[in-house]
DNA sequence: TTGAAAGCGGTACCAT
DNA sequence: ATGGTACCGCTTTCAA
């Protein structure tokens, strides 16, 4: 391996001095600087990272904690969190937490060790001990932070959408499907939408589901039309849930839309898919990486940031399985 | 942060009895050990991993290069890696390469800057001068690697099981569609099930698709119904093109599998979602992201492995894009 | 069984 | 404008 010293001595110079050159600090002669710059060339010369981190008591990565990578909403993120920290040098070290405590701790752990400038986490629990004495700069990702920096959509008006949009259209007899209870954005989508609902002239009933597992949405969708044959409107807690739900309408031939329009969550990517494809709340799920990315970085340079929780909006998607609406009403 | 120091201080020991314990080597007495321990425990002591790296020359991260995490297939493979190393005490640096060879480059550079102890990379271009000079161990994912390590799916094993599938269940006019040509692994499976078809009593056709892309596959749908309306099964390249093919088709109305068939590749997650699901050629992507870990794992230890290609076998699952077979036959 | 000290490859302070 | 050198936190001889 070609060091700084291999370099020093072609340049016939001292460590110092290309340092100095390495890193456009203080004061260095043009003709010095070019002899050093041609050394590094034909050395083929590149830093050595991990020595300057440990002097400097910071590297150039960058931890990033997602719960599961598998998770179809995932990759975006990180792919939004990559982009944004590679253009700015940065690099990734990467875990997956399976929304446990222990291993998100763990790999806190060894994220200090590798000495990372700062953590993007898409925890279950921003509150957690975990984080309490985290030294370093932290943005939570897709969770609602009520106090530390965080970038997350907005749930709750992604539910108030969703109702008005399956109202606007007619269903009448709604079925809300609730996600999990220990998610907060789970939570506050389904919050939306039963407010909305709730003031509405129409029918509806909450199904609760326990995870976003295809699965237990499979089975979930089977109690639904058994249980409430009657249901014209479906608003699932994301598109996981959306697509064991259509699925078992296409199953039963029930015709969606006509008889049955269901909304999803997320607008992950096979959403578009689907056939017929899944009308859906999409949240930016590449560009709130980018932000949470964009955000961590200004929290390395500055101290105070003004704007520490930054709100995406999101949308209505709409495609095939709601109505068109009725451009009389 | 708390460095071994303290922990010598505390203990009243020297640093290099410290060290000694962390590492449990040379002769260290029952109760100083102890002493240590307890120190190390009270203070909270984690070692330095970039001190470390920098005295031994390599750390406890594996880099891990994939084209895009956001292409469904890769991030089974991301986990099967991340799981096999981590409960090994590595970690991970992530980078997706675009399938551009300088991006590569570059992250491998940063990769031995930071010390990797190795790389598993699923590049399209093992053969490329970046992995000429590596001095390190790689492996190469889903890529058929001449004589480097690698661990990769029978893609041509593959093809000829499509085939045999498609033709068994009684399609007599398919279309096999071609992936991209500077794709090994899409040669393959294409060639495999080439062989199958040219040696049955079908008619058959070929048709490229540039890339794997839901868009262009599309287009490339769209063709195929109206250039060879008499098609009744199509082998695709892999699932996102299969799903293009179904969602074509199902929009003519043309009844799956009744009247054409479909068989895609990979088995990525969401073609258990469609509906009709998708019947197609599974490989086992988390199990072949799991082996190129072992893999790498066991050739930092050891430099001379027997097996170093290791091929994963690929199965057919039978879902809804394809008939039941006849047993009287 | 333990400690002192050199060294890993850089950075930055202090001289000159 | 440049060089000498202490230091970052740890590992590993070498001596005691």
């Amino acid at each position: 391996m070609v060091t700084i010293k291999d370099v020093a001595l072609a340049a016939k110079v001292s460590v110092a001095t290309v340092s100095r050159v390495l890193n456009k600090t203080g004061y260095v002669h043009e003709d010095t600087k070019t002899r050093v710059l041609k050394a590094m060339e034909q050395l083929n010369y590149h830093p050595n990272e991990v020595a300057r981190s440990l002097y400097k008591r910071e590297s150039r990565l960058i931890g990033l904690l997602l719960p599961d990578i598998t998770n179809p909403f995932f990759p975006q993120l990180a792919r939004g969190v990559e982009d944004e920290i590679h253009q700015n040098g940065f690099r990734l070290i990467f875990g997956n937490s399976d929304e446990n405590l222990d291993k998100e701790l763990d790999y806190l752990q060894t994220f200090k060790q590798n000495h990372v400038v700062g953590v993007i986490s898409a925890t279950n629990d921003p509150g957690s001990a975990n984080y309490k004495h985290l030294s370093m700069p932290i943005v939570f990702l897709d969770r609602t932070g009520e106090h530390a920096p965080s970038v997350f959509a907005d749930g709750r008006e992604g539910g108030r959408i969703a109702a008005l949009e399956i109202i606007q259209r007619n269903s009448k007899r709604i079925t809300l499907m609730k996600g999990p209870g220990h998610l907060q954005t789970a939570r506050d989508r389904f919050n939306g939408a039963l407010e909305i609902l709730s003031g509405a002239d129409v029918d509806f009933h909450v199904m609760s589901t326990e995870t976003f597992s295809f699965r237990e949405a499979q089975k979930r969708a089977e109690e639904l039309f058994s249980l409430y044959p009657e249901t014209d409107g479906v608003i699932a807690s994301n598109d996981i849930v959306a697509t064991a739900v259509l699925h078992e309408a296409l199953k039963r031939k029930i015709n969606v839309p006509d008889d049955l329009q269901i909304i999803g969550f997320d607008d992950i990517p096979q959403s578009e898919l689907l056939f017929p494809s899944l009308s859906t709340i999409r949240q930016p799920a590449y560009e709130m990486g980018k932000e949470a990315a964009k955000l961590l970085l200004a929290l390395m340079k500055n101290e105070n940031i003004e704007q520490s929780a930054v709100q995406m909006p999101v949308t209505f998607i709409e495609r095939q399985t709601t109505r068109k609406v009725d451009d009389n009403e």
